[in-house]
DNA sequence: AGATAAACGAGACGGTACGTCCGGTCTTGAT
DNA sequence: ATCAAGACCGGACGTACCGTCTCGTTTATCT
């Protein structure tokens, strides 16, 4: 009972692969804004069309090639050691180690160029910067055995930090590991 | 002991007001992206060097329009009744209630965009957005008042939530009033 | 002791026909600068590559597809009724009536554009406007009765009459019935 | 009562003439069907959008070229010695020497398919190749003079003679001298 | 009361990128 | 082997804006 497809030449991997690179790649030195469909397919050595084949607009090829991990490093990726409070922060301050650089900040600005403009983006943004996956869940459990004291779930205070960090991107201001220390304290430590 | 200039008009107070105007409109109609310096002149009937003569790029014209209040609706501007959490309350509301419709959310996203691609816009997105002015000042006092139970500042309190916020835009989800409500009690309470 | 093919089926003469009539159709609709191989293929049903594989441009396959008579009207076929004098009238009639015509011209600069990019059209062109087959043969048969009267070929005439309308086509002038008329009357008749 | 212009910037002069030289050149390197808008401006060192602001399509820009004499070499001028018969018989001649060659071939062909699809150049064609201006008056006197045995009149004549030279250049044959001569002679000849 | 010169509207200019169309080649699975 | 289908790389299309640069006109200030 499988799909049976049409006839014809089928999509091209190698394509798809040096288009998403070629848009990582430059994504990487330009920033989202910088960013050309026509720039992307020279890059790749393929030809507009086939980008707008595939993808419907830059935004779209930004956002899988982000899925596939070939935008931010993995650094950026939680770390999951068993001690929330611990995890937590050392993921803030790997997130501020970022922000510090001048590079590290376009770079988040550039992604949320790109989530401002691309539905797709967006809706991956808090998968991208790793705010789903871990700290959620386990916000959640630390929310679950003090349910009276933390009446914010888990996603909600990811979300508040992951927040913190983009307004800081935004304002063009560092962010201190301090403040971030100090906030975490507060969302994740339980509440009178 | 001021500089003078030679001679020849001043700068034209209509050409400034029609420009500002017409780039607030745009911005309203089109979304930051979809501006150009272009379409502002010809809306607001001056030569494209006026636009050029006085602001370095279309980012400087929103940022000035937006320190002007022709963008955002005073409705944004936070309440002060004296009440610090009804108040944080009231203010997350009518912002849930903006990102509630698809214009508000688009209107929030195009700022942020403005904000991730200028620097100038960047740098007034939490005034913009009526997050200083008030919150910081107040939510300041009730940490002063009691120091060994918040260790966050007012100032990242208020960006935390001005985060959730924004957040909740470039994902495209709405803003539900009860979790602004139960983030604002997390912040605003004291802590054990 | 012929040459045998290997395996495989053989050309099929349905995509041949398909083909040259969609080719005609849209030489009709669009005029030769118009077409492309894209539409002819998608007209007839077929591949590009089933028209690629038999013609090696859209030029040829309008060749062929004018001498399969195709594109231009039986009308144009020149009359013979025995009176040389007559039949020319009457053929260089037709083909100013075609000129009245807008659709008539751009039919006719269509093959003039076909021919003029097209060695395989261009040798074809008098052939297809009907120049040959009679009226060279009938004004080199006036000729041959009468040599010292007339020393151009029959040839030659027939070119010349042919050149007359071209001219008035790529010109976008009528041709005046009289006019053709007379200019027969100069090359039919006898010479002093 | 002068007419006044608008304010603003003027036309570039430069720009208008290297945009026709630089179509001329093209025209000649690479013929009518090969040239392209984008190459135009290429080689003229022009924006693509001066070329739109001032002509309409590549047939008008090959058009105007072709009215300042860029195009075909003086030589194709028709001479004027007085002597009718001579002259023409010396312009045919030229013209047959230029399709003695397949450049000179190329060249005319590609005037005639510049004429077929470009109203402009259609009607300037004749000009263009120099039917007019001269032998469409001394014919005409030629006729006057002798009314009776000269049914056509001297513009029909002159049509029929550049006529055959398209015809021949369409059909890819060279235009024997002898040929001209002839038809030269039946044309301009007083007839029975 | 000029003369000077900056600001203005208009918009031409050399460019870059857009998103689309088509050319000619190549690949796939079916007949 | 040929066919229908259509993906591929390439390149030109005609359009929209960019930021810079004249133009000719309109003021405000300086002499």
């Amino acid at each position: 009972m499988s799909e049976r497809h049409r006839s014809g030449p089928v999509r091209s991997d190698a394509a798809r692969r040096a288009i998403l690179e070629a848009a990582a790649q430059l994504f990487d030195e330009k920033g989202y804004d910088h960013l050309t469909i026509e720039g992307i397919a020279q890059r790749a050595g393929t030809g507009k069309q086939t980008v707008y084949r595939w993808w419907a607009s830059k935004g779209d090829v930004i956002a899988e090639a982000l899925l596939e991990g070939l935008i931010l490093p993995e650094t950026l990726a939680p770390p999951d050691t068993g001690d929330l409070e611990a995890d937590l922060a050392a993921w803030l301050q790997t997130l501020s180690d970022v922000l510090q650089q001048p590079r590290g900040q376009a770079l988040m600005r550039s992604i949320i160029a790109a989530a401002a403009e691309n539905a797709e983006v967006g809706k991956r943004l808090r998968a991208a910067l790793g705010a789903d996956f871990v700290f959620t869940r386990r916000l959640q459990d630390a929310v679950d055995e003090n349910p009276d004291a933390a009446p914010a779930s888990g996603a909600e205070l990811s979300e508040a930090l992951l927040g913190l960090i983009i307004v800081r991107a935004l304002s063009r201001e560092p962010l201190d590991p301090t403040t971030a220390a100090r906030l975490v304290r507060v969302l994740s430590a339980p509440h009178s």
